[in-house]
DNA sequence: CCTATTGCCGAAACCGGTTTCGGAAATCAG
DNA sequence: CTGATTTCCGAAACCGGTTTCGGCAATAGG
């Protein structure tokens, strides 16, 4: 693989191609030119074909720079994470990313990260990005029920879209991943095979997941006609540690679940903990199923069955509606949901009645 | 948190504080303010003061994209994340975007985050950073032995710096932690405790660590006076699987060690499924000592002994470092390397002679 | 005291775009 | 054929900075 260092570098570079040159070269003035970029109408059809096929062929982009110092915008997209909840995100933040860049390139967009500890430094790092032009447009990763950051752009004015859903949806574009139906669907499978006291492992309820999770997990039941047991429900499982702590709640239950539905696969490996101690085998005697699709999943013992995310796809979304957003498109176009894909990795059996 | 939206929105916004503003208040003109701003040596030090001060006190702070169109820098650092070793660098990600974020910030930098999946496309995604002007340099996790992006660069002569190290030092910066001296102290650790049977399960030989690390290893083997059993000596491991195999070859030998040093900690947790397979437990039959600090060690049956790597903190240097390294700071000053911490977890006990 | 430096700053061009404004040519109405 | 509109583009200002150039005043040198 061999590039050779002209057209490269940084300095010496054959000078980028400017509007100017582009003008030139058609004996327009740059202002035409510029106009003709941007689709004015007091350009003819016929100059706006011209530029736009000479700024082809001399592979002219306009310096986004260039362009922002009078339009204030520069192309792209911003994502501050947040390291309060860096243990959430962690497993799924490369693909994420991964997605979002693709989806900004896409367009010829960039993406700007920045990192925050606190909320006061969350805010203070929106304003920043937002002050100097590093950003024209934020993605919210893991949205919360009352989340500050919706609040403080929505009146502010700067557009954004959320990875999750609202109810109070004014001023809001989004992508998310049907979450409910996952939950249901695991209701449905477990049921399927028999088994009639299902646990519910929900995960942390300040997300706006958890009240979805837990409506889908309930219009399962109810869909199995099956009866909910509130002492077989758990709430605020995100990790291995929370896991196995409600699991052995749950399964030291007089009447102990011979399924469990985990709203987040860490807490399902911690289950497998509980179980593992109380030496109960998975599927014969307790059957487990999840939601995320984290890789450990894979090498768990039995491995585990879940509904998998894709990561990568959501970045590449969201990345997209934020750019429709920030070019002022209807918000009402731009809500998108997708389903996780269900992979059955033998974590789940058939019913038995424990002794 | 209530924050006002005022001095927020994107557009109402009391408009930004730019040069002329300064220039006005002070009676001088812009040329003067930008060059008393970059320290040019033909405005007095009372003017200097003067405008410094006074930009301070208006909080005035140069629009980056406004400087680029002239100078071609944006104080941004670029980063290229490569899909296809993805999976190792997951578990780090969050924390060194933290720290690169971090770092840059604290400079009032910024970062550009771009994703390839191929070398080609990764190529290109450094040519169009640069060519956009989104990136000053770039910061290149996970260096190779031979890697094409410093080959790229260097010839290219655009700033970068390295997480890693290379012996073919021209033009490089770098940061890198000493992870041959924690090999070494792993081995000296293990011999103080009585093994004598130590074995080695090294990372993917194409990263510059690997032979940094067997190097460690070797000296701590010689510094204890003990000699290397080449059949105790493993190569890229880095995952759990290839960790499982690797370790059932190592114990599977007709003498197999007491001990095994690792230079990954995923490895060793595979050494942890293959030791649990043969029946040995954890530290009481095999010793085992690792690598990287990964959150999974913490829960792993022993918890395990590892030496952890600040990764914020190694964004936040590389940030700082390749920051100056823009600057033009003098290339020998800026090459960091920061030790590993030990974490001793209860994976290591005194070596006894197996039946 | 007069000239040659030096120190210090203003004026103006420039960077690569966008946007306002006005006017020439072409079209339309009468 | 003339006057009023449109259509379409050029000229020039502007955005917020940087940089070159030149000149004035103060200092140094003779």
């Amino acid at each position: 693989m061999h590039i050779s260092a002209t057209r490269f570098s940084a300095k010496d570079a054959h000078r980028r191609v400017t509007i100017n040159d582009v003008a030139e070269a058609l004996g327009l003035t740059k202002s035409t030119v510029s106009r003709a970029m941007n689709g004015y109408s007091d350009i003819s059809q016929t100059t706006q074909l011209r530029v736009r096929r000479m700024a082809e062929t001399m592979n002219y982009m306009p310096l986004s720079h260039a362009q922002a110092i009078k339009t204030g915008r520069t192309r792209s997209l911003g994502l501050v994470l947040q390291l309060s909840d860096h243990d959430a995100q962690r497993p799924f933040l490369a693909e994420f990313l991964a997605g979002l860049s693709a989806g900004a390139s896409a367009e010829n967009w960039t993406l700007t990260v920045a990192a925050s500890d606190s909320d006061d430094d969350m805010i203070r790092t929106f304003q920043s990005l937002l002050r100097d032009g590093k950003a024209d447009g934020f993605v919210l990763p893991r949205t919360m029920n009352d989340d500050p950051r919706v609040k403080l752009l929505r009146e502010a004015d700067v557009p954004f879209v959320m990875f999750g859903r609202q109810d109070d949806a004014d001023g809001c574009a989004w992508f998310d991943i049907l979450g409910e139906d996952a939950m249901r669907d695991a209701v449905l499978h477990l049921a399927s095979l028999g088994h009639e006291r299902i646990g519910f492992v929900n995960g942390a309820m300040q997300y706006n997941y958890a009240p979805l999770r837990d409506a889908g997990f309930r219009d399962g039941m109810a869909q199995a006609g099956l009866t909910v047991d509130q002492a077989l429900i758990a709430e605020d499982a995100v990790t291995i540690e929370d896991g196995k702590r409600v699991g052995s709640l749950l399964l030291d239950h007089p009447e102990p679940p011979t399924a469990i539905v985990c709203a987040v696969d860490f807490a399902a490996l911690g289950i497998y903990h509980a179980a593992a101690e109380r030496g109960l085998s998975i599927p014969q005697e307790l059957s487990v199923i999840a939601y995320d699709g984290i890789p450990e999943g894979v090498h768990a013992h039995p491995p585990l069955t879940t509904y998998a995310v894709d990561n990568r796809n959501a970045g590449m979304r969201l990345a997209t509606l934020l750019i429709r957003r920030i070019r002022g498109e209807d918000l009402v176009n731009l809500r998108e949901t997708a389903k996780a894909n269900f992979i059955d990795r033998g974590s789940t059996g058939p019913a038995v009645t424990r002794p």
